[in-house]
DNA sequence: TTGCTCCTCACGTCACGTGAGGTGGC
DNA sequence: TTGCTCCTCACGTCACGTGAGGTGGC
């Protein structure tokens, strides 16, 4: 019989790991005092707990230890089974991790510093009243008198028609042969009933996997955050399937820097 | 501004989780209402929240994270390097968990159910009392004449120099070309003073890496251990670097099956 | 008799999830 | 006025480590 201090140190663990082990149920004392409740084990013991130990340091939970312990081997055949799917979906997350820690690594040495803000994600599901106009080109050059030019009469019209117009949404498509670009200028509406009109369109964005960074002040500097984006899109090992998505989250004037602006750039794998 | 519900919607986490970066002093909102208690947020804490679960999804700690919030950029790459190495480790502790599955299942298909007895350690620091004698080879039907013959008279002589005897020890060399075994019987004496005789040697064996099985019942059987000990070595990647040492750690009768024997085997990586 | 071992609570760890119980805003 | 959102506790999670406070055995 062995004392609970001669048995964690034949096991080299602590007493009270096998107190612990005790209150689970996993390891019961072949003895205990009645009157001073000091533990007895026998040397059997030992083995059963190297067995525990080892299941332990796989990695395998002290409930599915117990689970397995009085079961027969196919119990603990399949459990080890399971182990190894989740030993190896466990090293597939690290892996990506240490990817995506050297991806900002490596844009901290470029000097950017945004990539942190980058996000995958669904996009939301969007319902946009908005009509479509064509820009010479991309760039806030290009869009800029567009924006200026026909979203303060879209607002407009769309109060007349009683709708209250929610965060203001462009998106692109690709140029044509002439470097033109078909931009859609829209408010989001929600469910509200409206059909559109002649000119206003009524569509719903469809739900995808985009990556989305956030940009803050003026339109002008936009372009940069665009081009980071890509930059981490690239490095990420996606790539872009769609032209992007802007959205309007709060605008106080064209030159304020409390302007946020999140692009989306809809992705998928490369 | 924002309502918690607002952001949590527009970083899809939930409100609890904004509640505790508030509580941590992580995420402060920008305004709280004193009457209500309710939390106000601006957008740019947006682009703040997202940091902060980018880096939380790099498995950094909440803690760290706090730290490098308001840093300079140094601190970031200290740390993302630090979580470099970090995931590099976690990585490679996975893939040796992956692999010990690996040789447990093989050992289940074989029909061996000890390999989970296993356990690689530092052998404990002893000191002996022990006697050599030549065994004509391996196996218990040479080794266990030597034991009847001889052990109980060491025991005998200990008792007479005022030794206590500890625990029973047997450890071997290499057979020699004919295929004689030096064995050497002996006791554990701790640390109690004496010197030996002209036949009884005090020795302290060295502290080396072993593998270690526990045998239980009859030593007739104990070859059986050996050879799953041999098996789960080979296949963990060590190498047998010295003979085995076996530590009676229970013994009732020759046949009994209460009898409890580690065995040990040295190892180095191979 | 003095150390050493053993005992039973019970808090702390990490990042929240999940009620409970109650109130404020549209 | 009714749902929806928000609030503050506070327990639970996982496998023990680490005291606190006290007692038993050599």
């Amino acid at each position: 019989m062995l004392s609970i201090g001669e048995l964690a140190r034949l096991a080299q663990v602590s007493p009270r790991t096998l107190r612990h082990y005790d209150q689970l149920g996993l390891l019961v004392p072949a003895q205990v005092d009645e009157v001073t409740g000091y533990r007895r084990y026998e040397l059997r013991q030992l083995a059963e707990l190297r067995r525990i130990l080892a299941l332990r340091d796989l990695g395998v939970g002290l409930d599915r230890i117990a689970a397995v312990a009085d079961a027969p081997v196919e119990e603990l055949r399949g459990m080890l089974r399971l182990r190894e799917v989740e030993l190896a979906a466990a090293i597939d997350a690290d892996q990506e991790r240490l990817r995506r820690v050297a991806i900002h690594l490596d844009a901290l040495e470029r000097g950017e510093l945004m990539s942190l803000d980058v996000v995958v994600k669904r996009s939301d599901p969007v319902r946009l009243a908005s009509i479509d106009r064509v820009a010479p080109g991309y760039g806030n050059e290009n869009i800029g008198p567009l924006f200026d030019e026909h979203v303060p009469g879209l607002r407009a019209r769309l109060a007349a028609a009683d709708v209250q117009p929610g965060r203001f949404v462009a998106h692109y498509e690709w140029p044509d042969d002439e470097g033109n670009v078909l931009v859609h200028l829209g408010f989001e509406i929600g469910e509200q009933p409206f059909d559109g009109d002649d000119d206003i369109a009524v569509e719903r964005l469809p739900v995808v996997e985009v990556a989305s960074a956030l940009h803050r002040g003026a339109p002008v500097d936009i372009s940069d955050t665009f081009t980071g984006l890509v930059r981490w899109i690239e490095a990420s090992g996606y790539r872009i399937v769609e032209r992007s998505r802007e959205i309007t989250l709060e605008w106080a004037a064209d030159d304020s820097p409390t302007n946020v602006i999140e692009v989306q750039l809809p992705i998928a794998a490369a």
